[in-house]
RNA sequence: GGCUGGGUGGCAGAGUGGUCAUGCAGCGGAUUGCAAAUCCGUCUACGCCGGUUCGAUUCCGACCCUAGCCUCCA
């Protein structure tokens, strides 16, 4: 039975789907003006990751993840760029479609952009100025009126009378409430620009959601993801708008992913400490990076360091290590370590735990591969089965042993040259020779493993 | 100030009212020409102070420290 923690109660509850076997889900996904940094890559691995899982336990899954192709900060960087602000987000939309396939991140099933749903989005505001939830401020933007909403602050915690009182609001004279937010904002000269019953503008943030979720998802769905940031105000506001238009529940079931860190800061643009994808693609294999994510709680904040993605260099290093030279096998069925994997990610996903299995196959398909080369086969298709539910281990064991962080100086011919020469100097017992190759080797990153009849290879 | 979280062994990181997380590192052994890899064994824990309990790292309360949100942010 799947337990997931739901923001909007703050606890684990029972995950029941509001159609039989079919889940909905919609994630917030970039804003697209520059390069994805790792914050971005959780919430692409976390969610594809949850994606994976709910299929591999048997639901047909609906996954919507946006593009949000329009706002200030990508007007302004156009403007900054001196180009059109489609060339500067189909560029990055390109970049970041890279980045997802460099980290195996499924697509989703659909990838709407806001700029594709502004007549949603005009008919939702539409529907909120009838009903009395919206109104245009004395600037002719459009805002929604949180006092008219009951629920306004349930997802998150707050009471209007303690936003009210937050240190940070800043009195604003063109909104009823310094706490109203903005749904459609009109278009001051040169800017991009929709027309609309409010004259030319453009949508604000929180409503793009609204209309592409609802566009693709229904009115009411089952799963809501994103960073935690979002959760106030965006799916706080994403909420007051949908329930208000519609009158009834708009998601089930909110979940958030925690943040990277660095030194126990959050990674953020504005603190201007973040890592781009491709900048650790740079060092770190893809894999590693995933891995990296995956062995942690997708809830817990997550501190990003050299170290940390060592670590999960040698982690996978050792479970590619088991999976090597083993022939083909079969998938043991209904095994202990599935049944425990399983109840490990039916727990809110808890992948350290699930990780944590695959190294106890490793393990035994170590201890039984001399004896039992056909139950190591199987038992290593079963790690390859339980890890590819998490994305980890779809490489071909011995190419991944091989292709180490970078590419060293030597190439593999060089590399099997030497190990020839080696093997030369040991049938003549000349050890000497053969300590010094292979501390040649060594130096250039590659390590050699004498087996019983050859020599195996890897890059550090 | 309001609201959420978190403090676990050398590091990373799960979890639990009374037997093991897991990975890396350390130590001892097996194996090896020596290594590497692997296997076996093994050591360093649960912020602080109280309470509940036969027993608490796990439940409750206070305290200290720390992160996040309250402004664009994944």
């Amino acid at each position: 039975m799947l337990n997931i923690y739901n923001s909007l109660t703050n606890r684990k509850e029972v995950f029941i789907p509001i159609e039989p076997h079919k889940i909905r889900m919609y994630v917030c996904g970039m804003t697209v003006y520059d390069y994805c940094h790792l914050g971005h890559a959780r919430v692409m691995v976390v969610f594809d990751m949850v994606y994976r899982y709910l299929q591999a336990a048997g639901y047909q899954v609906t996954y919507v993840r946006n593009i949000t192709d329009i706002d200030d900060k990508i007007i302004k960087r156009a403007n900054e760029n001196g180009e059109p602000f489609q060339a500067l987000t189909s560029r990055f939309i390109d970049a970041m479609h890279e980045d997802e396939r460099a980290l195996k991140i499924l697509p989703p099933t659909h990838e709407p952009r806001a700029t594709q749903s502004i007549a949603g989005m005009i008919q939702i505001i539409e529907t909120l100025i009838e009903k009395g939830f919206a109104y245009v401020g004395r600037n002719q933007d459009v805002y929604y009126d949180v006092s008219q909403f009951e629920g306004y602050g349930k997802l998150s915690g707050r009471k209007l009378e303690d936003l009210r009182a937050g240190e940070r609001i800043a009195i604003d004279e063109v909104k009823d409430d310094p706490l109203d937010f903005v749904l459609w904002k009109a278009a001051k000269a040169g800017e991009p620009a929709w027309d609309s019953p409010w004259g030319n503008g453009r949508p604000g943030w929180h409503i793009e959601c609204s209309a592409m979720s609802m566009e693709l998802l229904g009115h009411h769905f089952d799963i809501h993801g994103g960073g935690h940031d979002l959760q106030f105000p965006h799916h706080e506001n994403e909420i007051a708008q949908s329930e208000a238009c519609h009158g009834h529940t708009y998601v089930n079931v909110w979940m958030h992913n925690g943040f990277i860190r660095i030194n126990d800061e959050k990674m953020s643009k504005s603190l201007n400490n973040f890592f781009t994808i491709r900048d650790v693609l740079q060092s770190y294999k893809a894999e590693e990076i995933r891995y990296f994510m995956l062995n942690s709680h997708y809830r817990s904040p997550l501190n990003y360091s050299n170290e940390s993605l060592d670590n999960a260099r040698a982690a996978l290093t050792r479970l590619y290590t088991a999976l090597r030279d083993l022939p083909v096998g079969t998938v043991l069925a209904r095994s202990d370590y599935e049944q425990r994997f399983r109840a490990a990610m039916d727990d809110d996903f808890n992948t350290s735990e699930a990780i944590s299995v695959l190294f106890e196959l490793a393990r035994e398909i170590n201890r039984v591969r001399q004896e039992d080369l056909s139950q190591a086969a199987n038992l290593g298709a079963t790690l390859k089965y339980l890890a590819g539910i998490l994305g980890l281990l779809d490489e071909e064991a011995e190419a991944w042993l091989r292709g180490g962080s970078q590419t060293t100086g030597l190439s593999d011919a060089t590399i099997d040259n030497l190990i020839r020469q080696r093997l030369e100097a040991r049938t003549n017992k000349n050890w000497a020779e053969s300590d010094r190759i292979r501390d040649e080797l060594k130096a250039q990153g590659v390590i050699l493993e004498d087996k019983a009849g050859h020599t195996t290879w890897r890059r550090a």
